[in-house]
DNA sequence: AACCCAGAATGTCCAGGACAAAATGAGGGA
DNA sequence: TCCCTCATTTTGTCCTGGACATTCTGGGTT
């Protein structure tokens, strides 16, 4: 009930203003930085950090200094780092870390990665530059030269990384990424609308969504394109579906592939949680994969659930369904 | 850590499969109807439901019926009923009330709304029959025969109160609501890529986003093609946009405007609250407008907060802008 | 009818304890 | 040197039961 993310008592004039624009509450800090509120108590009695003040209730209210920093360590966490030791030391050393933790997400994303893509830095400057009309004119450029296929491939999906990478290192502003975002999404739809729908009943027949708490509806834009591009039908939720929705989905639309996205921004006991739940309540038959930059997928595979590495192997993917289908698909 | 939802022995092959099905961990609860654990335990403790049985651990496991009332019970939460009569009523009489719960919603809502809007049935038949492409085509031709304007105002906005007081009802389950919303989406861009670019400069200039908590970004859409239509310059942020980042892409973008779209999940206090801050923050020359169907804006006004209560009344409040700003927006 | 206030209702927060699962690292054998 | 095994540490989530600010309800007064 209490919110003291804001000025706390709006009657009271603006007095405290700048002592309220600089702290949250748990529950903004868990929005924020999607640390569960347990997780931040547990980390405070630990290992000493967060170190947040009380309210005259005898509430936590975070510095925002300080939520900044549990951002850094929030994706160096998802980079594979462990709390303990990120915890313990300096917020210097934890800028340092997150400006040259590149390195061990590259790493754990193994593979060469991006053949020959292209150039990035004109696209990062435009949305420095605030410029939306201009970004949006380059990318359906680069969308007409390149082609919806080479388009997700080799543009949108190495500016994706590029993005997330200049904010994790602050050099974007979080606004930037929303436009940035907004502004692909726009084109991407625009690439979508292109793609010639297939016959009717064209198979596989997919459903794309995301699990509830993951609101990054990119990935599956840009997937759901290069499953049209193989000729498949595909049903989209949108983001943030409940399992038992998406099973539900699956059975009106007779869906023989559930692909869902995953961001990072879970935790990986949810994201694996949430699978293995899924994929005991699908049918057999339908294949459930999961794909996205959340390491969690990577790191261990659930049983029955088919984890995509990179979106070009999709292609591949859906021919491997479609020749195993002729033996058993008519069952 | 444990993982209580999916078949637990993941070795043990499928023999308690059917008992894994129909129990849910209190997480997974949580993602399934956005009741807080907090919330869950306390009714649990107050209202004597819901009845979790344990697992061997002493943890709580919940039977899918029970989640399915709850479900239907948050739907009723929202629509304005308190848990402490709905949690001791019978499953039966709960069922009942949600059947019938549109009289609750439609007063909130108010006002005669609808002048001579295009008959829906035929749209929410198709949502039903899960034909997504059948919807897209019978979208798309509306949307050429009314044009945008009325496109917005006249079909997808009723349309829009339509699909969620069948929700609220029962009548639609919610992945029939997604689905709904992706492809309304896509032929809301695509009005919106046929609206005519203002020349450079063009003034107001519109920020739109929502605060963190509200995605629903539909009516952000819908709100974007309207000001388009004025021939305003628009930046969407998209959704959830944090309240300093909306500051600070205001100052970036040199907005004349600010546009937040509310569809009531966000609780009143937040979003007064967030206004007011807002206000506060913004300089005194960016004029601030909120819109959606939250009742809030309507019972309470903030002061220096400008309330859209209809669609249609946007042209109108630009041209007042407009006229308003040959005197001071120069200066 | 309009206003106001006591009391009930309600969601969120707190403390500190517990424990399974994952990660780490040491030790031993090929 | 490499790989497997097992004990130990780390870590996130769940538990109980208490507290309280805020909001809603209902009755009484102007």
């Amino acid at each position: 009930m209490r919110d003291l993310t804001g000025s706390q008592p709006a009657e009271a004039g603006e007095t405290r203003h700048t002592d309220a624009v600089r702290l949250l509450s748990i529950a903004a800090v868990e929005r924020e930085t999607g640390l569960s509120k347990d997780t931040l108590r547990v980390w405070e009695r630990r290992y000493g950090f967060p170190t947040p003040g009380r309210d005259p209730f005898g509430e936590r209210v975070y510095p925002i200094d300080q939520v900044e920093r549990l951002r850094v360590v929030k994706r160096l966490l998802d980079a594979g780092w462990r709390p303990g030791r990120l915890l313990k030391m300096s917020p210097q050393e934890v800028e340092a870390l997150a400006d040259r933790g590149q390195a061990t997400a590259a790493a754990l994303a193994g593979g060469s990665s991006a053949p020959q893509s292209e150039p990035l830095d004109p696209f990062l400057d435009l949305v420095r530059a605030h410029d939306a009309a201009g970004l949006h004119r380059e990318l359906g450029r680069m969308l007409s030269r390149l082609g919806a296929f080479r388009f997700v491939t080799d543009l949108v999906a190495p500016l994706n990384v590029a993005v997330g990478e200049a904010w994790m290192r602050g050099r974007l502003e979080i606004f930037e990424e929303h436009a940035y975002t907004e502004e692909v999404q726009v084109v991407m739809r625009q690439a979508i609308a292109q793609i010639p729908v297939p016959q009717t009943a064209a198979r596989p027949t997919v459903l794309l969504s995301t699990f509830p708490g993951e609101p990054h509806g990119l990935a599956l834009l840009m997937v759901e394109a290069l499953f049209r591009l193989e000729g498949c039908a595909c049903v989209s939720l949108g983001v943030q579906t409940p399992l038992l929705d998406i099973v539900r989905a699956c059975q009106a639309h007779q869906a023989d592939i559930v692909a869902l996205g995953f961001s990072g921004i879970l935790g990986a006991q949810q994201v694996l949680e949430g699978l293995g739940d899924l994929r005991a309540r699908l049918p057999a038959a339908v294949e459930l994969w999961a794909g996205g930059s959340a390491s969690v997928l990577s790191r261990r595979p659930v049983p029955g659930v088919h984890v995509v590495q990179d979106l070009r192997s999709i292609a591949g993917e859906v021919r491997r369904w479609r020749e195993a289908g002729e033996s058993d698909q008519l069952a």
